[in-house]
DNA sequence: CGTCTTTGACCGGCGC
DNA sequence: GCGCCGGTCAAAGACG
């Protein structure tokens, strides 16, 4: 049925800006509104063939089937109209921040003011409600040496976050890392795929080059890390190393977001990384307003216990669980001790797959294809992890 | 010859 | 201040 969503367009909507993602669910309104009514229009030129032929067999029965479907295709556009006019409130609502936030901006332009005005303003809803961009540099504390060693995963580094005092002498290298930093906040988040795997590098359907190898500490295994080779000073970098405990098990580390589109085969991987970023980033702002969905109880309380020790937050797909049939998805922070089983499990899921060798596509589009919830249960844990960060503070 | 990979050097952050 | 470590750079080599 070519008028229908399906999951694919959606997740390539996410990546879109709300106003394109408005015109989609648009289109896909009006395809539904032209299917209804070519439906309409076949069903009384069935009904003339009918009448026609005399065909005294079936007619009830196949009117009465074709009724049905158009009943389910109107309670679908009726569907579709909800989200719509959902994701025109979300839009205006994001819109408005971000408005809020361009117009403080300027009031922030040295760094140490903007630093001590963080102090200053602790608790001051309105204000942080206007810094949201600064809400999503602060929250990322990390730290180098407890890393997740044992899964060969590394902390991002973050020269923005200044808890030191010593560090405030140095405010005018972190003002140039704030400006940087701000204009690719992407890297911030680290989307992790583990994947059981013989190949040394699993295709997900962008070119990448490599452009450096490492050997971590407490991994044999070295670490390969690769740039994204598509489009002009795209800003994605991904990390491949096989897991000290399990060397089946691949690690794939995505940072960033495409800036440039992406091929169709690449599409779920990118997806998967630019939603879970944009989300991050989206629950961030919304979290500063105190507004965001905590339907993840289990997941807010692995990250609050970070507090300590908190990195660079990783959001991790386990695609190497055979046990369950199921899919774990959880959310970390770099730290091994610390990072708890989300409690969302994907039914249907064949783990078998990645034990195939297939693509990270291949994976991750069974995930998305095989149940739409995924995505939304990235969303609602996305939310709920950049909730509990603020929270922190 | 152009492109990609390899690999040692270098840089910056962090802990002691 | 020093050493360790992760991340990046860039020259050299491999390959088609």
């Amino acid at each position: 049925m070519e008028g229908r969503v399906s999951v694919k367009e959606l997740v390539e909507a996410e990546e879109k800006p709300p106003h394109t993602c408005h015109n989609n669910i648009t289109d896909a309104s009006q395809k539904n509104d032209d299917i209804l009514g070519s439906t309409i229009l076949s069903l009384s030129l069935n009904n003339q063939q009918v009448q026609a032929h005399r065909i005294e067999e079936q007619p009830a029965a196949q009117l009465g089937l074709m009724r049905d479907k158009l009943e389910e295709m109107k309670r679908e556009n009726q569907n579709l109209r909800a989200m719509l006019s959902q994701i025109t409130q979300h839009y205006a609502a994001l819109h408005n921040r971000l408005l809020m936030a361009m117009q403080q901006r300027p009031q922030q332009q040295s760094p140490l003011k903007s630093h001590n005005l963080q102090e200053d303003n602790e608790g001051d809803e309105e204000e942080e409600a206007a810094l949201p961009i600064r809400h999503f540099l602060d929250i990322h504390e990390p730290s180098a040496s407890e890393s997740n060693k044992s899964e060969g995963l590394i902390p991002h580094r973050n020269s923005i976050t200044c808890t030191k005092p010593a560090c405030e002498a140095n405010s005018n290298n972190n003002a140039k890392n704030i400006e940087s930093d701000q204009a690719n906040p992407c890297r911030k988040v680290r989307v992790s795929i583990r994947t059981r795997s013989d190949l040394s590098l699993i295709g997900d359907g962008c070119q990448w080059r490599k452009y450096g190898q490492k050997i971590a500490k407490g991994n044999p295994c070295p670490r390969a890390y690769y740039r994204c080779n598509l489009g002009t000073a795209c800003p994605v970098r991904k990390q491949v190393q096989r897991c000290a405990k399990d060397k089946s098990v691949v690690i794939t580390s995505y940072e960033g977001k495409h800036n440039h589109a992406v091929p169709a085969a690449a599409a779920p991987v990118a997806a998967a990384t630019s939603a879970a970023l944009n989300m991050f980033l989206s629950g961030s702002t919304t979290s500063a307003q105190g507004s965001t969905q905590s339907n993840s109880g289990l997941l807010s309380c692995a990250f609050a216990s970070l507090s300590t020790s908190s990195s660079c937050p990783t959001i991790t797909l386990d695609l190497t669980q055979p046990s369950n049939q199921h899919m774990q998805f959880q959310m970390s922070a770099s730290s091994s001790h610390s990072s708890h089983p989300f409690p969302f499990a994907l039914d249907g899921y064949d783990s078998s797959l990645s034990a195939k060798n297939m693509s990270l596509v291949d994976v991750i589009s069974a995930a998305l294809v095989k149940d739409p919830s995924f995505k939304a249960a990235l969303a609602a844990s996305i939310s709920s992890f950049s909730g509990a960060t603020s929270l922190q503070r």
